[in-house]
DNA sequence: GGGTACATGTAATCAGTTACATGATTTA
DNA sequence: TAAATCATGTAACTGATTACATGTACCC
C-alpha cells in the first residue's frame, strides 16, 4: 500500500521519520524504532525495516544529515537539516485533508456476516472484542498513570487520552452487541447456545 | 502493505471479496466496488483495481466460479463455489488475533507535535478534527436514519452503530482538546500566539 | 450524434513487508 | 567463553496503488 497522501512529497514512515528525528536527534533508527513501538504503535504499526530505510532516502533528499561512526559499531545518526525541520513544519501545519483509517478486522466481519453465519457467531466476535477492548483500556489507564514523571510534551498525554477514549466507546459497543446477542438467543431456544437455525432480525435498534 | 495475516492463507482483500459476494452473487467486479463504497469504505478504503483483481485470483483457486457472458459488454460474474464458502466460514469464525490500526494522519500528528510546533497548531488541528467528526457523526445519523427500509441483515446496522459510537468519541475529543488549548492560549499571553516556554505540563489527567 | 459520466479492465510501479544475515553486547 | 539477546542492516518479493486505456450507456 502506498501510504503518500494526496499532495504530500513524502511518504507517512517518512513525515514519522523526520518527527521523531526531531525530538530525538541526533538519533540512530534503532531509536526510532524504540520510540515508535512506546508510541504510535499503538494504534498504528510500522515494521523495523521502514525505519532503517526512510533516513537514508531523507537523507539524499537533504532533509537529514547522516554521520557515521567511524569506530565500533559505526552507526548511523543523523540530525534534522534546516530544510528537514521547514518540510516537517509544513506538514505538521496542514489541518486539511486527514482521511482515517479504522482497520479493525473484527468491524469488517461484522459487515460482512450476514445470513450466511450462525447466530452465535456474532456472539462470539464480539465477546471476544470486548475481552481484548477491555485488556487495553486497562493497559492504557495504567499507561497514564505511570505518566507523571515523564517530562514530555502534553500532546503526548493527549493522544494517550484518546486511546483511552477510543477503547471505552469500543468495549461499550461490542459489550452491549454481545448482551443484544445473548438476549436473542435465549429468546431463541431457551438453552443451546450455538444453533443454525435463523434468529428473527426484528428490532435490533 | 501485504495485509494477508497472521496464518491465513488469503489477503484481507480476498477475504472482503469472498464475503461480499457471499451477498451479492452472481454479481461484478463493479458491485463488489460499489457496495464496498457503501460500507466498508466509510472505515476501510479499498481501491477499484483491487477488486477487479481479486476475483479471477480467487476463481483461479477454485473459490470463486467465473463466468463471462458472452454478449453485448462480457461482463464476468462470480459466484461462491463450496469450496469458497468453506473458506469464508472458517475466517469469519475465528475470533484470535484481530489487531487493530487506527490509521489517523491527525492523531500521528499530535504525537509529533512537540517543542518545536507552535501553541497555536495543537489549537488548529483540534478544532479542524472536531469539525471533521462532527460532520462524519451527522452523516452516520442520517445513514441510520434512512436505514429501515432496507432489509438487510442487522449486523450492518450494528456497524453503522459503532461508527456514531466512534465518531461521537473522537468529536468528544477533539472539541476537548481544542478547548483546552483555547485556554492554554488565553492564559499564556494574552496576545501573542507563538511562544518558546513550556506550558505547565501539570494535570492533565 | 457528440459529449459526459459510468463501467471495466491492464500494466507498471512502488512502498513496505518478510526473510535473511551478521555484528556487538550482555549474562550465565 | 558460550549462549542469548540486542542492534543493524540488505535484498527479494509482493500486495496494492497510480496511471493508462477503452468500451458502453445516457443526456442534451
Amino acid at each position: 500500500m502506498s501510504t503518500r497522501d494526496g499532495g504530500s512529497a513524502y511518504t507517512t514512515v517518512e513525515y514519522l521519520t523526520l518527527g521523531l528525528v526531531a525530538w530525538l536527534e541526533p538519533c540512530t533508527s534503532y531509536d526510532l524504532k524504540r520510540e515508535v513501538e512506546r508510541t504510535v504503535s499503538h494504534f498504528w504499526t510500522f515494521s523495523h525495516t521502514a525505519l532503517y530505510q526512510a533516513p537514508p532516502q531523507l537523507a539524499a533528499a537533504g532533509l537529514l544529515l547522516e554521520e557515521q561512526e567511524d569506530t565500533g559499531r559505526r552507526r548511523r545518526l543523523y540530525r534534522l537539516t534546516p530544510e528537514g525541520r521547514a518540510e516537517l513544519l509544513a506538514w505538521l501545519e496542514e489541518t486539511s485533508a486527514h482521511p482515517i483509517e479504522l482497520r479493525d478486522l473484527a468491524l469488517l466481519k461484522l459487515v460482512l456476516l450476514g445470513p450466511h453465519a450462525s447466530p452465535g457467531q456474532t456472539y462470539a466476535l464480539a465477546n471476544s472484542q470486548a475481552d481484548y477492548h477491555a485488556r487495553r483500556l486497562e493497559e492504557f489507564k495504567e499507561l497514564a498513570a505511570r505518566y507523571r514523571p515523564e517530562p514530555a510534551h502534553p500532546t503526548r498525554l493527549a493522544a494517550l487520552r484518546f486511546g483511552i477514549k477510543w477503547e471505552e466507546a469500543a468495549l461499550e459497543f461490542w459489550t452491549e452487541l454481545a448482551r443484544d446477542e445473548a438476549d436473542n438467543l435465549q429468546a431463541g431456544t431457551g438453552s443451546t447456545p450455538r444453533r443454525d437455525t435463523n434468529l428473527s432480525d426484528g428490532e435490533l435498534v
